[in-house]
DNA sequence: ATGACTGCAAACTGTTTGCAGTTAA
DNA sequence: TTAACTGCAAACAGTTTGCAGTCAT
């Protein structure tokens, strides 16, 4: 994987030291982060990081293409590195986010681009539904999980 | 198309004045409302109505499988009718939400139903990218249009 | 040296909530 | 009659912004 150093280097960015954290922060995690899980755990490693800073380098590194944002169900954003392309089964009952991979989608990108012109640059593909676990747990009629709702 | 008093009846929901209304506009637009979108076609027809009310109702609806919420690139939500499943393509350029049709996402709700045990309620693809328009005014240099870029 | 970047606090936006009055059933 | 619903204003959460100081180049 390329250096978060060379790679900023490249972008013409300045290489500060709260970048090339947030980078590797971002990087390291394999799931996805929201902006203040990245803040709390890259203060874990540098404590000089407000969460502005954050904020202000999540929308340069989207600009730069180097991660991806998402919007499930919650109020708030989360993040992720752009690695192989895969696509995300949201939970109902307990918030959790689970990946797939598909390969269907790349024709489905080319189709477009003939049939409507439109040039397509990302593609995702979000299931909504339950997980085993859930489904379990509303067959024995206990009452929906609350726990990773919020933070998944 | 089922009467919205019916509807509101047959869900054991009180058949207010502001929640045939709002239903009422939500199932007329084909497109995409944003909460304060609606409130102001709403008000149009009748100017008893209180944003918050929107919101609660936005909820409600939501809840009853009447409507779907949808998150695209912008800070709020918006809503739509459920009628024919259909998925989106969004323009990174002006914002606009264009929509296509495509079959193949039933094959794959079966699919991760049962190799991940995953119960599938529904599926959404989503491609973003740059629509004809905007594709022409990039290549002739043209700044970005900013335009619709809030309200799509 | 200097313009990009940062931390801080304050502002902003979309959404939710508490409350007292109103209305559908 | 009364619990569900509403409008209003105030609260809230996530995000953005203005400013003065700092730091990479």
């Amino acid at each position: 994987m390329t250096k978060t150093v060379t790679l900023l280097n490249k972008l013409e960015q300045r290489r500060t030291a709260q970048r090339v954290l947030l980078l590797n922060v971002i990087r390291e995690n394999k799931g996805h982060l929201d902006a203040v899980q990245l803040y709390e755990q890259a203060r874990q490693q540098q404590s000089v990081l407000s969460l502005s800073t954050v904020y202000r380098n999540l929308k340069l590194f989207k600009e730069l293409g180097l991660i991806k944002e998402h919007q499930f169900g919650n109020t708030h954003r989360c993040y992720e590195s752009k690695g192989q392309s895969h696509h995300h089964l949201v939970c109902l009952g307990c918030g959790k986010i689970l990946e797939f991979r598909c390969q269907s989608t790349e024709k489905l990108k080319s189709q477009i681009s003939s049939n409507r012109g439109f040039k397509v640059i990302d593609a995702e593909v979000r299931l909504t539904g339950y997980c085993p676990e859930c489904q379990n747990r509303l067959i024995h009629g206990q009452k929906n999980s609350e726990e990773n709702k919020e933070r998944g």
